[in-house]
DNA sequence: TAAAATTAAAGTCAAGGAAAGTCAAATAGA
DNA sequence: TCTATTTGACTTTCCTTGACTTTAATTTTA
């Protein structure tokens, strides 16, 4: 039962990965059917994993011959660590966390070996805290581990 | 009579034993209907069988399409982090676990950079929880990450 | 030819479904 | 008894579906 909207996201970044100006425009009505899929779950995929968050950027038509175009941005290592910092806040999800850390390792930030440390570490069975404050004991860490890192993005 | 619990514990190790990767997936819905009992005692039998004190880790999903993976590491490789998992018990200070880490950078089962985020990791600042709780999150944490690092991954 | 109607997209949002998690009460075993 | 196990009600999280809306292009009509 694996999930249709995991198996999207993979199509939607090979398709990426063979772009060669980080593009692509997509037809929604067109992969929804190649996926046997509601058109909207196409829009839940982009909002869950395509967000400018992550990364990217979508823009779109509608009308006919309309079109959904995905691009994925440069982004500069020390504005995105900065702006993580932001978002973080004092509180964040397992998933949200998990998700920065996804982004971090597919943007080459950090390797895979760190992104399974950092992965084990925010997860809610290592933090085996009271569970009012563990998205906020999870906020501090991944933040301070960020700004380890990443020394000169947190100035 | 034998205990349910047992059997589950049982049947969980074979696949883990029969897993080139040391590391399976489950469906807790799947697996209580197959043991013929509540969904929840998996929960249980994870939680006594399978912690990080015996070498095992668990991620989750939850939602359609939700799983359960169970990561064990080979203990019988890694001697020295099994004795290290006792060592930390349930509770370590930051100097002891400060000083474990520098051990593992020193004979090089550790990064520099990876000594770093685990140094940081574990320090009193990045763990702002009550100070009473404080030693043993440390300790879930510190283990978390080196059943991680250490699981016996074939790759 | 310009407005109107039709058609062909994409967008939104809420309801329903499919998992896993939590917790505490009941029960069984030592 | 006392601890370990079993059960189940309730919660939380994530995914899927579908009805309805909005926008744009195309075709029809006056």
């Amino acid at each position: 039962m694996s999930r249709v909207s995991d198996i999207i996201e993979v199509f939607i970044k090979e398709l990426l990965e063979e772009a060669d100006d980080c593009a692509i425009e997509i037809q929604r009505n067109e992969l929804a059917n190649y996926f046997n899929c509601a058109p909207s779950q196409i829009n839940y995929v982009l909002t869950t994993r395509f967000s400018l968050d992550k990364g990217y950027l979508i823009e779109s038509r509608r009308g006919g011959g309309g079109h959904i175009k995905i691009i994925k941005m440069d982004m500069d290592q020390n504005r995105y660590i900065q702006h993580l910092l932001n978002e973080i806040g004092d509180s964040i999800s397992k998933m949200k966390a998990a998700s920065i850390i996804n982004t971090l390792q597919e943007r080459k930030f950090i390797s895979e070996r760190e992104g399974l440390i950092l992965r084990v570490a925010i997860s809610d069975r290592s933090l085996n805290t009271p569970i009012n404050i563990k998205n906020r004991v999870r906020a501090n860490l991944l933040k301070s581990i960020l700004i380890a890192i990443f020394q000169d993005g947190g100035k």
